[in-house]
DNA sequence: CAATGTAGTCACCACCGGGTGACATTGCAA
DNA sequence: TTGCAATGTCACCCGGTGGTGACTACATTG
């Protein structure tokens, strides 16, 4: 057992910048690797091929690692994700076409960011410093958002344009998060493609239903 | 530290059928006091004053014991329970009022069952015999309700019944079981009934809007 | 080149989880 | 009453976790 000084040469400068995106990196990758029930110091430090007690020098703590991968990730589609597509000169295009479109980005962004899915799903159990971040983002934009539509929705004044957006993206979330665990809800396939399409018809079909100005059909 | 032979006057007598369903009870409570996460050997045997080596003698284990639970369990609503206030003979309900009657028992019964909403949140996450079952039973009643709903619904070829329902009870689901832990979702408030009306108030908008039969206006 | 603070390593602790083997006690049947 | 299987108790083991103190190695500064 001679563990003499061999010099081992993949030992990286020494340096506390990387050391810390390395610790943030790793991060991400437990989470989308082993999912948040495994997400500990010990698991994080591992992958990083780093020492735990890093984290507590660096971060203070496990909770200040998942606030720093918080604030640095691309978890949450920006307005403009969720807007492309749509007039926003008003008047050109019907309300209904709009919340149509929105909705589609929503779920374009969110099929396409796992990472997003997994703590969509963990913040249904737990609460926690990355949970807590995704919560108050998106409870921002949705206001401003469901703020918008509803100025423009004045002509159907029986129509509750916030508990409409609520009920559409809340079934989004869940099944965009449930389709990384099972195939079929309800006989819909929210594994593939085609399934995200009846889904997203329906969704379609109830804006116009609902939102469509009575004189404009 | 005398510890005679006191005769300790708690013992119950020696009896499996009794502990195993005092193991099945303290399943529940640690369910529901502390959630999926703490739910283990240790935990339900301390819970049930009992050993934990008799989880493994009994029921085989923890899975075991989870399948027992949730056998004895009332869980799910029954299709009654669904259909209380639908006019079954036909005809004489429009069918947009079917679905919301079904609709609104739906969330009471979940409102009304906090290891349902346990269960579904962790299901999310994991899965195991509890969630498992759980999703059995949904997936079979599901379908056959959207069957009946869709065999009535022949007057509307264009809508998609299977997604409109997914859609609806997918919303229900998820913000039924974040109320668990959140207040406001988009702006309603999910833990209130006035919050709940709102959402069933827009249901059945888009139940009439879609499902009505173009000449029962 | 020496000194010093910082980056990183290592060994260790207490705790808790799942799981098991050996033992004591009881009820019941022969 | 005796014997035995069923019931229940206890003491462990193992591995993993979060967390900490003492150490070494390095880089930079004077």
């Amino acid at each position: 057992m001679c563990h003499l000084l061999v010099t081992n040469d993949k030992r990286m400068a020494r340096n506390r910048q990387t050391t810390e995106q390395q610790l943030i990196a790793a991060t991400g990758r437990v989470l989308a690797q082993q999912g948040f029930g495994k997400l500990g110091v010990n698991a994080i430090a591992r992958e990083a091929r780093v020492d735990k007690v890093l984290i507590y020098r660096y971060f203070d703590g496990l909770s200040g690692l998942m606030r720093a991968y918080a604030e640095q990730g691309d978890f949450w589609p920006s307005a403009d994700e969720l807007l492309a597509g749509v007039d926003q000169v008003s008047g050109l295009q019907p309300i209904a076409q709009q919340f149509t479109t929105v909705m589609h980005n929503y779920v374009q962004a969110l099929r396409v960011r796992p990472l997003t899915l997994q703590i969509l799903s963990w913040e249904m159990v737990e609460r926690n410093e990355l949970t807590a971040y995704l919560e108050e983002v998106r409870e921002q934009q949705g206001l401003a958002l469901t703020g918008a539509l509803a100025a423009i929705a004045e002509h159907r004044p029986e129509v509750d344009v916030a508990a409409l957006a609520s009920l559409v993206s809340a079934a989004i979330n869940y099944l965009a998060a449930r389709s990384q665990h099972i195939k079929y809800f309800n006989g819909v396939d929210i594994t593939d493609d085609a399934g995200w399409q009846r889904l997203e018809r329906t969704i379609a079909q109830l804006a116009e239903a609902l939102l469509l100005s009575p004189d404009s059909v």
